[in-house]
DNA sequence: ATCGGTACCTGCACGC
DNA sequence: TGCGTGCAGGTACCGA
């Protein structure tokens, strides 16, 4: 579910959580947890008062402060597939840790188990080797930066060094806006081609974003609010359907081994 | 250094 | 009803 939109809808909406303590930390599922088990985990943070929420690409970083002022860290969380923040709720069968806080509690819930949480004093490694976030970029560096790839444009788009926070969604949707066909060289990309990409990659993070994200199955925020960006989705699982622009089936094929969906007519390689 | 393929997990929709 | 298959927003790791 959670792409750099959902992602940025999540944080929000556990920025209110900023000033609250954590009281304390149980950890039901080892295997999300990185560098450190369950109860190492639960100690680091208890005690530990939320300073500041910001995302970086899919990750969320939750900055803490320590009760004695010697020391911060971060809560680092990754969503994974199928990761969700809840505010309050009860816990469920795929509840693997639950913060209980000096007022109210924040769960992470997550069937597939592939997001993670971990704590790092420093900032941490994983976020600061991630490219630049695709709404900051200026597009002189994402140009020069496409000249520099040889593989698929899709698969580059999917890659977070080069831009943090696209995902298989917000990919085909901004390839489709573009007319670039997910089987494109990225440093084969002519004349206006790299500026319509940038421009469609912008505007669809923008657009998602306002809407709260997608919400294909069960995605959520941590207030249980689905996104509607889905509605406006005009390629992604619309194989067969036909095109917004020229009625033509939408096509689906496999890059880097993920569904990519397309119009065979209006995105040419 | 880059790239593509595979593994990790659960749940759901589908056809038989 | 049950079973097998394929698919799903993600990244990490492997060998070429």
């Amino acid at each position: 579910m959670p792409e750099l939109p959902e992602v940025e809808t999540v944080a929000r909406s556990i920025a209110p959580l900023v000033g609250r303590r954590i009281v304390t930390a149980e950890f039901r599922c080892p295997r999300i947890l990185r560098g450190g088990d369950p109860d190492q985990m639960a100690v680091r943070l208890q005690g530990r008062k939320i300073a500041a929420v910001k995302r970086y690409g899919k990750f969320i970083l939750v900055s803490l402060q320590d009760a004695s002022l010697k020391g911060g860290g971060y809560l680092v969380i990754h969503l994974g597939m199928t990761g969700r923040l809840l505010l309050g709720g009860d816990p469920g069968k795929h509840t693997h840790a639950i913060l209980t806080l000096d007022r109210g509690v924040l769960l992470y819930d997550d069937s597939r188990q592939f997001g993670c949480l971990q704590f790092s004093e420093e900032f941490p490694q994983r976020v600061s080797r991630l490219g630049p976030e695709p709404l900051e970029v200026p597009f002189e560096d994402f140009a020069s930066a496409l000249k520099r790839r040889k593989t698929r444009i899709k698969a580059l788009l999917l890659n977070q060094t080069f831009v943090r926070g696209v995902g298989n969604i917000y990919a085909d949707e901004a390839l489709f806006r573009a007319g670039i066909h997910p089987l494109a060289v990225a440093c084969r990309l002519r004349g206006e081609r790299p500026r319509r990409l940038f421009d469609a990659v912008v505007a669809v993070l923008t657009e998602a974003i306002a809407a709260g994200g997608s919400s294909i199955s069960d995605y959520v925020d941590a207030e249980g609010r689905k996104g509607f960006f889905q509605l406006s989705h005009r390629v992604y699982q619309r194989t067969g359907e036909p095109c917004v622009t020229c009625q033509t089936p939408i096509r689906r094929v496999l890059v880097a081994q993920r569904s990519s969906h397309f119009c065979p007519k209006c995105q040419k390689r």
